[in-house]
DNA sequence: ATGAAAGCGCTAACAG
DNA sequence: CTGTTAGCGCTTTCAT
């Protein structure tokens, strides 16, 4: 039982023409005598043919391949699903296809990944970058593949990005936290390494700063993106002595590690720690209580990033932007 | 600015050679002079060469390629993104490089996808199918595309299958909440259509059965496995006369809609509304209350599909097999 | 409008 | 041990 499919010779044979003028039945239609191309479909609707896209991948020079990559540093994470499903319905709705990886936040696989991409001769590529100085990226770009970056942004690299502006959505959150009386309120981000979690305690010490409360060192922790790490430095946060009573979580897992901690020690939200994420999820309405969120439009990422990607490719040349999308702040009752 | 990557010709002529000799250095090192492989590994270093996977593909004959298929039926599942984080694991771990697919429950989408996957010649496909009698799998599938289906089966078809034990996960979240004394339980399942909606209905109609309970057939509904539906769905139940005091939500998505009503309604959990979900979840005990549900061995799924799927690549003629995980009823405070 | 033939980069006989 | 060569399936000149 072989995998033998139809191939352009086949093809051709039924339709007692050469695979040159198959070929460009398929790929020029006008540029073929309609009773031939009449034959011609029919025969390949009548043996089911498909090109195949390996071999066209092969032969083709550039920009047509019909197929980009997409690298994300977390699927666990359900704001990159986000991402992703934007991506997808892009990519979908103008027939390319996705050579998808998740590099878990891991730098050999993202280089595993990313080689894998390049040496599949994809058209472009969309990337959440591992931190601004990501060489790996840096080098494709700098060999010329089409890419757009997200989330994350390049330093000192032209490169299409689209961001979302973290440092103003924490900015709110933390606002908002102070405006309900906070004065200890601890900051828990992600990969120190990450650009977004700088950004995100920017906006935080920004918010402080402006409320003229003093930037307790102490209250400040990077952990590793992951759920436990938000559950641990949560623990550590609360069992201090002048702990805080408002905790501003740098993300999705993050504040799922957190909420679980608060629930473990029996305290009760928000009367004694208040919680504010950053990303919105779908069940955030179901936590308990209600958690209010910084909602970044992960989507809508994913849907620009593939539209502005499927522009460079047409256009190499084109200058490159940098695009920021606003946050919003979904206020339910967790503060 | 090309994308000239180096190829086999120029390395071969760097090193003095010809590019069969080169071609062996990486794919049989040992029948070459170890000199000569030396020199070539050297340049190949020096020029960073990668060898062009889709030239290779298209060269090699089936079985090598290094490259399978995943498709998946909705990614927002987080059930599915364990699944995938299985297979990638897998196949990362033996360089293997992945075509990955959201169909998204969409029958158009899964055939373009399918179509695509044979087309770019993946050595095999891990597929959790439409429906039961999905036409483009089993196509595939007699083909003699290797292939293995997770979480669904195929009726009438020989398959490596990976299943969990929808029946009995299902009976014994039922039976749980009759033992805490609900006579009148509902069970919203995902799409009527598909084989873990009716497995799952199956075991709560079990458990009634063997309680002496009489199974309404207005108290069974079905969904589309979206959130909304759940939403949708629980409201009609909740409103009605006589309405249940227990809910079986037949998965994830549908859990979280459904919550998100019993809140919206104002009810409380488990005094007014009892709720076991078919699919645990990261963020089910930080949910209101935390969330008793039946869990899926997702993780374990992807990575033992991974490898049945390797050893069908290795050997196509070996019998098939049916597996079938248990699940883990865990018992939290919504019931 | 159509066909012949080159060649994308690679692997696998085959010959030496 | 190494080189020559055919060919995977396709697109694209270049002729006709």
């Amino acid at each position: 039982m072989k995998n033998q499919n139809p191939n352009l010779k086949y093809v051709a044979k039924k339709a007692g023409v050469s695979i040159a003028t198959v070929s460009r039945a398929l790929n020029y239609p006008d540029k073929v005598d309609s009773k031939t191309l009449a034959r011609i479909n029919k025969v390949i609707k009548e043996v089911n043919y498909k090109p195949n896209r390996v071999a066209q991948r092969l032969r083709i020079k550039g920009g047509n391949r019909k197929i980009i990559g997409l690298l994300v540093p977390d699927i666990q994470n359900p704001f990159y699903v986000e991402v992703v499903r934007g991506v997808e319905d892009y990519a979908y709705s103008r027939n390319y296809a996705l050579l998808m990886s998740n590099f878990a936040q891991s730098k050999e696989k993202e280089k595993m990944y990313l080689d894998i991409m390049k040496s599949e001769s994809v058209d472009g590529l969309i990337v959440a970058p591992y931190d601004e100085h990501d060489v790996e990226v840096i080098s494709l770009i700098k060999q010329g593949i089409p890419t757009v970056c997200v989330d994350r942004g390049l330093a000192n690299v032209n490169v299409d990005t689209i961001l979302v502006d973290n440092e103003n959505g924490a900015f709110e959150a933390v606002q908002l936290l102070i405006q309900k009386g906070h004065k200890r309120i601890a900051y828990i981000g992600g990969l120190p390494s990450i650009p977004t979690s700088q950004q995100r305690k920017e906006g935080y010490v920004k918010a402080l700063v402006k409320n003229n409360i003093e930037v307790d060192e102490k209250l400040i922790r990077f952990g590793d993106s992951k759920k436990e790490s938000g559950n641990q430095i949560a623990k550590e946060l609360l069992k201090m002595k002048n702990s805080p009573t408002a905790i501003f979580a740098g993300n999705n897992l993050i504040t799922l590690g957190t909420l679980e901690t608060i629930h473990s020690l029996g305290l009760s939200i928000p009367k004694d720690v208040a919680i504010i994420g950053f990303d919105d999820m779908p069940w955030a309405i179901s936590l308990n209580p209600p958690l209010t969120a910084v909602k970044q439009p992960g989507y809508e990422i994913g849907k620009q990033a593939a539209g502005l990607l499927y522009q460079r490719i047409m256009d190499p040349e084109k200058l490159s932007a940098k695009t920021i999308l606003n946050t919003e702040l979904i206020v339910r009752s967790s503060c």
